[in-house]
DNA sequence: AAACAGATCTACT
DNA sequence: GTAGATCTGTTTT
């Protein structure tokens, strides 16, 4: 029975669909939040433009192009933090987006990290997730088989008829690349939401 | 030292 | 369904 790290080392188009139902917790001193993954998208490095390591290394994004089985997670619009997995061969920077899934495990330690609402959006969104985990950059480069987050892969894969696949949402570039995945039918799965331009800041 | 970019979220209707 | 907030971490000079 293959590891963990031989699945994850696999190209990210397999791996992206197959880790759906996996299973992230992170174990804290506050408990721990397990999270059933219903959404992902694929981001192949440098062959794609949507990807952040699409224009090379850089401090922010060096992990991606280290070893399959660490979490690379980035901050944004100044306040959000999403997290992916690496994947693939190592240098080449492909990682999976954990955009949705369903908490399982610790909801009450969920509810607190989140501002209240439905239990289904707990982690609808790749931001909702990393809050609801209590993931930030600290987590950053972490090497998912030893935690305090680790991933449980799915002892069975889902059927292809279970998989739904669609663009990933707010890209700009490779905006026709149908590299999101999510288990049709899942209530937890985010609203797919078009690339939005906004103004630039006035240069004066 | 300064400018940039942003793989989103919440609130509001 | 949609607008607007948000403001830091990252990159470049």
């Amino acid at each position: 029975v293959p590891g963990l790290a031989d699945v994850l080392r696999g190209p990210v188009l397999e791996v992206a669909p197959r880790l759906l139902g996996s299973v992230l917790t992170h174990r804290t001193d506050q408990g721990a939040v397990a999270v059933r993954l219903t959404e992902v998208e694929a981001y192949d490095g440098g062959q794609d433009p949507g990807s952040h390591a699409f224009r090379g290394s850089t401090r922010r994004n060096q992990v991606m192009f280290g070893p399959a089985g660490h979490a690379y997670v980035y901050f944004t619009y100044g306040m959000h933090h999403c997290m992916n997995i690496v994947c693939g061969s190592e240098g080449r920077a492909s990682a999976v987006l954990l955009r949705a899934g369903e908490v399982v495990e610790g909801l009450d330690l969920a509810r607190v990290r989140r501002t209240s609402g439905p239990d289904r959006d707990l982690a609808r969104g790749p931001a909702r997730l990393c809050r609801a985990l209590g993931v930030d950059l600290a987590h950053n480069g972490l090497d998912l088989s030893e935690g305090p987050l680790t991933l449980d892969l799915a002892t069975d894969t889902p059927p292809p008829e279970q998989i739904s696949t669609g663009p990933r949402v707010g890209l700009r570039l490779a905006a026709d690349r149908p590299w999101r995945f999510w288990l049709t039918g899942e209530p937890t799965v985010s609203v797919y939401r078009p690339a939005t331009t906004r103004p630039r800041k006035r240069t004066g």
